[in-house]
RNA sequence: CGGGGCGUUGUGUAAUGGUAGCGCGCUUGGUUUGGGACCAAGUAGUCCGAGUUCGACUCUCGGCGCCCCGACCA
């Protein structure tokens, strides 16, 4: 993509009414657009980010049996009435609205309701089970204080899937394979190493629940580590009785702060009764749906990334989730930019064209902020030594590579 | 929802009762061309509504909005 095309623009300025790290990046660089509180626009190249780390997520939830659908954005209430999570003592921040008719209704909040209901329709047998179904979409919490960027908003981006087993055995069988998936998911994003399976509490079926949190200055949990087992308990359950029965030593225990960029949950019958979702097992007699939960804030992992991927410059973009691979800068040397351009973009790299007529400090500094992991320069002093320079942005090691298109192509398919 | 802070051009700020100014951005012209370059000329603003006053960015009341701490939460 050229630059010039993109209509948004980079801000030198911190803004005075941001203070989070990932909003004031990606706002300065373009990448989301702030609304109100709590609600952001996701702009060119933020969508690209948001993006990858779906499909990233989507390639995981797929690998484990998951299937993808499309849940409601409006949801009725006799279906939360079920569960009596309609009322406002229950849950107080809800979005509800009305219909011409006066019946009330609500904005997407989660969906284990209305997913327990629907599945009525789909389950009737043994044989039907189990059923991997999961969902990426925006959801919708009437936060009273909306928070550190796009960390905590009153809507944002999740992907939910819903586990549907015939019992607790077939459900810890999956549940053990989301565990992996989720692992698989934060590596791949950039954030393996510091994000840490996490025992919180359980609710009302299990024990525990699993959540996923990423160590950082800016989270809002604080967790004890186990950094050999590579587990850690959140706060919420740190006891002694929790450390025994998970055999931790609070003397090898770290303290530190996370971000929750996931969680999964075993719900067990909490939904499948109220909806009377049953099925029929190989004896005939009737069974209640198994349920477990497991979700993954997509909008939040693109804030995690920029809060522990960046320098004082900029985001500093794995190449995961990076919008762009690379970063093509040309200074005052278009043509030759464009043959280049031409070339990486037929070899299906993806390529960020710095087109515009603007001096080389604005394009380096734009690109450090942007953060695409490689920047490529074409000037006239390497044009004039039949090259060009490839700078890494996280590494900052400059390499210099034939001006030759063919060569520049060679380059990034072996990188 | 409790507590605190704050609302001035697109953005960051100054003006404490008396002509709304400056940096960045943007526009035009020119000079530049490897780390936000320079010169010149422009552009654009007091959150909204009442009130006090000869006069309000400034004081009072109400509303709306934003940030932070707490509670709550993916």
């Amino acid at each position: 993509m050229k630059q010039s095309q993109l209509f948004t623009k980079t801000q030198k300025d911190a803004l005075k009414d941001e203070v989070s790290v990932n909003a004031q990046l990606l706002i300065r660089a373009g990448f989301i657009y702030k609304e109100m509180a709590g609600v952001y626009a996701i702009l060119p190249l933020g969508l690209k980010v948001i993006n990858k780390i779906a499909n990233i997520v989507r390639d995981e939830m797929d690998k484990t049996g998951g299937v993808e659908m499309q849940s409601t954005a409006l949801q009725r209430q006799e279906v939360w009435k079920k569960t009596d999570r309609w009322s406002d003592d229950m849950v107080d921040n809800w979005f509800k609205t009305k219909l011409k008719n006066g019946t009330e209704l609500s904005l997407a909040f989660t969906h284990e309701e209305p997913m327990a209901n629907m599945m009525t329709n789909f389950i009737s047998s043994y044989k039907d089970l189990p059923i991997y179904a999961y969902d990426i979409r925006t959801v919708f919490r009437n936060e009273a204080r909306a928070k550190s960027g796009i960390m905590r908003g009153k809507e944002f981006f999740w992907k939910a899937l819903y586990s549907f087993s015939k019992d607790e055995a077939q459900h810890n069988e999956y549940y053990e394979k989301a565990k992996v998936a989720y692992k698989n998911v934060f590596d791949r994003v950039g954030l393996g190493e510091k994000t840490f399976m996490t025992f919180a509490s359980g609710g009302s079926f299990s024990k525990y629940s699993h959540e996923f949190q990423t160590i950082s200055e800016a989270g809002e949990d604080i967790i004890y580590i186990d950094e050999e087992k590579g587990i850690a308990v959140n706060k919420e359950v740190y006891t002694d009785e929790v450390l025994e029965d998970l055999g931790l030593n609070k003397n090898t225990l770290i303290e530190k702060k996370a971000i929750e960029v996931g969680n999964i949950f075993s719900l067990g019958h909490k939904f499948s009764e109220p909806f009377n979702l049953k099925y029929k097992n190989e004896k005939g007699e009737s069974q209640l749906v198994f349920m477990g939960c497991y979700g993954i804030g997509i909008s939040r992992l693109m804030g995690t990334i920029v809060e522990e991927h960046h320098d004082d410059k900029g985001i500093i973009w794995p190449e995961a989730v990076a919008p762009f691979r690379i970063h093509l800068l040309s200074l005052n040397q278009n043509e030759k930019a464009q043959e280049i351009y031409d070339a990486l973009t037929i070899a299906g790299m993806e390529v960020l064209f710095d087109d515009r007529d603007a001096n080389a400090g604005v394009k380096f500094a734009d690109a450090d902020l942007m953060g695409m992991p490689y920047q490529l320069v074409v000037s006239e002093k390497n044009t004039r030594d039949s090259q060009v320079e490839i700078k890494n942005r996280k590494s900052g090691v400059v390499e210099y590579v034939s001006l030759e298109s063919s060569e520049i192509v060679k380059y990034f398919q072996n990188k």
